[in-house]
DNA sequence: ATGACCAAAATGAGATCGCAGCTAAGCTGG
DNA sequence: CCAGCTTAGCTGCGATCTCATTTTGGTCAT
């Protein structure tokens, strides 16, 4: 039953000896579920639960879900909880000041990393997008920006900036899921455009407010007043 | 044998229910160790080891190592090794640069809720690291150095930005301890009194440059040279 | 009908055991 | 005396079991 999942085996960031350990595979997994939003917050996991889901026993899971509270990804409550962390508006503005503060330098320092090659993932990737955008397929969607961002990142050589990116996406992926689902992805534009300009150009300053702008709009497309979900 | 070690049980990030967790104390154990520089790069640390020097079993120990991983802490070299990461001038430019993007930050952020008490807090750190330099007590300095910092950087309402240069600290601590074993302490200048005068004036945009400043000097007293150290 | 309380199910944490892989010491054959 | 191989001891990983505690559901008293 876990083959299937697991069998998309993301890029792991060290690029080292691919020895197929088991609660690594489980982190990417359950990794995965939370950038894109499979995991929506407030729902309880549990070690067993997941285990039999996932077809292994409770120490791999263990293990992961511990990783992913060492990255804040989800929040092991008092005792015998474990949860996804809802978000609240103080915790929203730190992340998003974060993001504001790493995202655009990443980004910038990446920029004479992206070659010809890049660019050209780059573009296929917000195709992609795009139809995920007219499909409304809000998975696709996120995959999607989640490629296109770090596909960046990555290309700097700063992988410890990047991997501090992704601890950030990793505790907003599921509340953006929640947000998505409710407003839809109509309304969305496409601000990957105006980056991917700023690359073919190696206007840094350019790609610098592109990725702002992204970042703004995608977030800030929440209004700060819809706090509801918890 | 453990109890001394585990006693000194710092203040955790979320000042939630307190349960004694076994694995967290080892986590919060291992991490002074770290981020004071009491574990330098290179060494192998082992489960078994560590567990039987601790009085634990495993298990809390993996929990631990695990985590430190996921913060890059340590490494987890995929066939049996655990190891300290060394330093590399990529990863020195890395950690510096993040540092640069999310301390000074981090401390403008703080400025308008450090309070009277918290100011005077600070003035007793430094007074204790100012004891160190002069007695030559490298961890004492280390650990009055991360005080000093983290009771601004705490005081801000981002506790998730906080948590991430908690993260550098803990990359770059094993490792600055090597520095200052090599060079001693005797020509590190006290910079944290610009920060203190710019804390009292309220000076926004002074308070940036003393944490610049200090991040800079401190690290920056390698000299980019020194790396035989590996 | 409602609220308090108790017991059973469930959970996370920890311990113990077994496994596969690597390392290094020790042995054997030349 | 040295080169090459064998083997025994670590290593981290994973499974299984136990335990204390929490959660929850149902029941009984008011």
């Amino acid at each position: 039953m876990m083959s299937s999942a697991l069998a998309a085996h993301g890029p792991e960031d060290e690029g080292a000896d691919e020895a197929p350990v088991l609660h690594a595979s489980i982190y990417e997994e359950l990794r995965r579920r939370l950038i894109t939003g499979k995991i929506v917050p407030g729902v309880g996991l549990s070690t067993r639960g997941l285990a039999a889901e996932l077809g292994v026993s409770q120490m791999p899971v263990r293990d992961a879900l511990s990783r992913l509270a060492a990255e804040g990804a989800v929040e092991i409550r008092s005792k015998r909880k474990i949860v996804v962390p809802a978000m609240t508006p103080e915790r929203f503005d730190d992340l998003l000041h974060c993001r504001m503060l790493l995202e655009p330098d990443a980004a910038v320092q990446a920029l004479p990393h992206i070659g010809p090659a890049a660019l050209r993932t780059l573009r296929e990737i917000d195709a992609g997008m795009d139809i995920a955008l007219e499909t409304g397929d809000v998975l696709a969607y996120m995959e999607g920006n989640f490629s296109f961002h770090f596909q960046i990142y990555r290309a700097a050589a700063h992988p410890i900036q990047a991997q501090l990116i992704e601890s950030l996406w990793l505790r907003f992926g599921p509340f953006m899921r929640v947000v998505y689902g409710r407003f839809g992805t109509a309304n969305l534009i496409d601000q990957h455009a105006l980056a991917l300009e700023a690359i073919e150009a190696g206007d840094a300053e350019a790609l610098r407010r592109a990725i702002s702008g992204d970042i703004l709009d995608g977030m800030g497309l929440i209004g700060r007043n819809s706090w509801a979900v918890a």
